[in-house]
DNA sequence: AACATAGGCAACCGCAGGCCT
DNA sequence: AAGGCCTGCGGTTGCCTATGT
């Protein structure tokens, strides 16, 4: 093995806030080729912009489906229940609102949301502190919430496998109803498991999930009705679904449509999205294709 | 109008983990 | 097995703008 790094010519890289024509050639480049090898990117794209730049630019900035502006309450919300189970786990946060990236909730909660929920925890240690992931020394309020939020995560919003599911949650799976709140008879025992973190499970490997439905690989989160056992077939509702459209080329379809996939069938990030054929009329997917994110 | 301060946000930095050679 | 590279993540910094004095 030789010495690559003697051997890459050195660069100055370009730093700082980026212009309009470094944007225009990063997403260009993008979405003509996909990113591929990241720090390859740049000099392909003709940018003086070193690879770990060019990603983040692109992850919070120049992606499709980006939501900008102002939080809704709903989201809001969300991030604050999150936050208070899952800690300072932005990614994983931002997983769970579509078109938010972790910068962006990282940032939101360090501007405002930690000073609006330090004024109503009072002066307790959530405030300050804000890593409240031992549950073991949460306050009965935030039991409270967590208890509130896994009963809205076994609720309509978010995916329910139903018993005859041969989902195969692996030990790596962060399985979100593992707080004493849920243990005991009250609620049902796995699996049950957020839509998000059942793909971005399987993101994380690189792996299908080895189930009869064939693997699928993506990190959206959206309302959604599954229903595992027809084939792999879920079905998308409710505004979300626009963001999730608007990813792919600023399709504004707003309303149901469903997504047919095939045991064989694999959407996962990597390559360019425009590669993508969506049928508007009965919203199938090419999926010999694969999805950028 | 000029300056000081605070807040918001984009971007950078450093670390960890996985993969490759 | 060891070292290097790439990617992703969370923490932090610094610039820009809005607001106050």
């Amino acid at each position: 093995m030789g010495c690559r790094t003697c051997e890459k010519p050195r660069v100055n890289y370009r730093k700082g806030l980026w212009s309009p024509e470094e944007d225009q050639s990063l997403r260009d480049y993008i979405l003509e080729h996909g990113h591929g090898c990241w720090s390859t990117v740049a000099a392909k794209a003709g940018l003086q912009r070193n690879g770990k730049s060019c990603r983040l630019r692109w992850i919070n900035y120049l992606r499709p489906g980006l939501k900008r502006g102002i939080f809704s309450a709903e989201e809001e919300e969300t991030v604050i229940k999150l936050h208070a189970m899952l800690g300072n786990k932005w990614s994983q946060i931002a997983m769970h609102l579509p078109g938010r990236t972790d910068n962006e909730v990282k940032n939101y909660w360090n501007s405002y949301l930690k000073k609006k929920v330090a004024k109503i925890e009072g002066s307790n240690s959530y405030a300050s502190g804000t890593k409240s992931q031992d549950t073991a020394n949460q306050s009965p309020k935030m039991n409270q919430i967590l208890e509130e939020v896994g009963k809205q995560m076994l609720g309509s919003n978010f995916l329910e496998l139903p018993d005859s599911s041969s989902v195969d949650l692996r030990p790596s799976a962060r399985c979100i109803i593992s707080h004493d709140s849920f243990k005991g008879t009250q609620h049902p025992p796995l699996p049950k498991v957020l839509f998000a973190d059942w793909l971005s499970m399987d993101h994380a490997t690189g792996q299908s999930l080895p189930n009869s439905n064939g693997g699928m690989n993506c990190q959206w989160d959206f309302n959604l009705h599954a229903d595992v056992s027809n084939y792999g077939s879920f079905q998308v509702d409710g505004p979300s679904s626009g963001d999730f459209l608007r990813g792919f080329g600023d399709s504004s379809i707003y309303g149901g449509f469903q997504l047919q996939f095939g045991p064989g069938d694999q959407i996962q990030g990597g390559t360019c999205y425009n590669d993508l054929s969506m049928d508007e009329t009965g919203g199938s997917l090419d999926t010999d294709h694969d999805i950028i994110y």
